[in-house]
DNA sequence: ACACATTTATGATGGTCATCACATACGCGT
DNA sequence: ACGCGTATGTGATGACCATCATAAATGTGT
């Protein structure tokens, strides 16, 4: 069975689609390759003409999710808002990347680590270019700042199974960032020593 | 073969130590339970008269391991800094749970999530009473910022290859939740607006 | 002391999964 | 049109692993 080039394109498209959704939602080693090719509407059988291995799957996939991410943000507080909000935390197949596959990269392969510090960088200049005030550097560290817990607060939002503590992390958090980020862009020096 | 009754309490101590250990360097599913028995000086059979199954054994470490935290932090700054050390990063199985375990609880049980979510609660306190100013509740949302800045800034240095991002993801985070942390505890009306 | 209960060790067992071998049939370049 | 190259489907294969069955041996209560 042999389909159009076109075909093949949008087929392994759909590969990495579906491994981005269901990676994001389980993690890469609870998902199988051959659940991801029959979410692709394939059999497993195909899958390694179009992929070395599983692990060359998540890297590519890690590329994939991360650079999928959209190129400006025109309404950072409104992005913020959606981010931490439960919607996003009950959702994580078709959320930020970052927060849910972050923690399993420790195990992957250089190349899916590679990937994702990349898409890390990009993500934290998108941050940076969206903000409003202050030199580069100073809106870089800010940028990591806020990145950083928002990222923290939904991760362990996600990992307790009690609500109210889940919501309140993410309230608090998104009232935090909003304070501390604000009075941050105030300080002229840029550092603060203990 | 049997042993005392001390004996025994220590052998399972041993598992739950090995397993904490473990299961923080490389997860709960790379981490197989003859390995963990092993690590603990026993053979794999044993180990359902001590856990009856894997997933019990999860549950019972991420509780262990959470509990584990000390009762108070006396130098907070000191603290903060240590977490956010390249030292830290690179030792995860003698680091803090939740950067760990956290991004790996989705997929646990219930019980294991009901433990993450009583451990992350105990430390959000400890750290809201090693907090100088402010009323309770400004003290607990000031902690739950800085909190989880921490835990994801931890995350995603961990998550990147590239050891120049990872640091500065570290010290960067750390002079943020300074800075901000301090002008955040001179905000009087502890809410603002978007 | 003695018998029993119980912990631990050894050795299956059944299931799962990544990977590969082979067959098939269909696009693609000539 | 034709034949080759190749993407996909079907069906192994071999490894790994959680769990359990059984045996052995030694604390423990009487």
């Amino acid at each position: 069975m042999r389909v159009s080039r076109e075909q093949m394109a949008t087929n392994r498209l759909r590969i990495l689609t579906e491994a981005s959704r269901l990676f994001r939602e389980r993690g890469f080693d609870a998902v199988t390759v051959s659940e991801v090719m029959k979410a692709a509407g394939q059999t497993h059988g195909g899958f390694y003409s179009h992929f070395a291995s599983k692990d060359d799957l998540v890297a590519r996939t890690v590329a994939f999710a991360l650079a999928g991410e959209g190129e400006t943000m025109p309404d950072l507080q409104g992005w913020i808002d959606v981010y931490l909000s439960p919607l996003h935390r009950d959702h994580a197949g078709e959320g930020c990347p970052t927060a849910s596959l972050a923690g399993l990269m420790r195990q992957q392969t250089p190349e899916a680590r590679a990937a994702m510090a990349k898409g890390l960088d990009a993500q934290i200049d998108r941050f940076a270019r969206s903000l409003p005030a202050g030199d580069p550097a100073e809106r870089r560290r800010d940028a990591i700042g806020r990145w950083s817990a928002m990222v923290g607060a939904l991760v362990m939002a996600r990992a307790v199974g009690d609500p109210a503590l889940a919501d309140e992390l993410l309230t608090s958090t998104r009232a935090w960032i909003g304070a501390a980020g604000d009075a941050a862009e105030s300080d002229i020096s840029g550092e603060t020593t203990r």
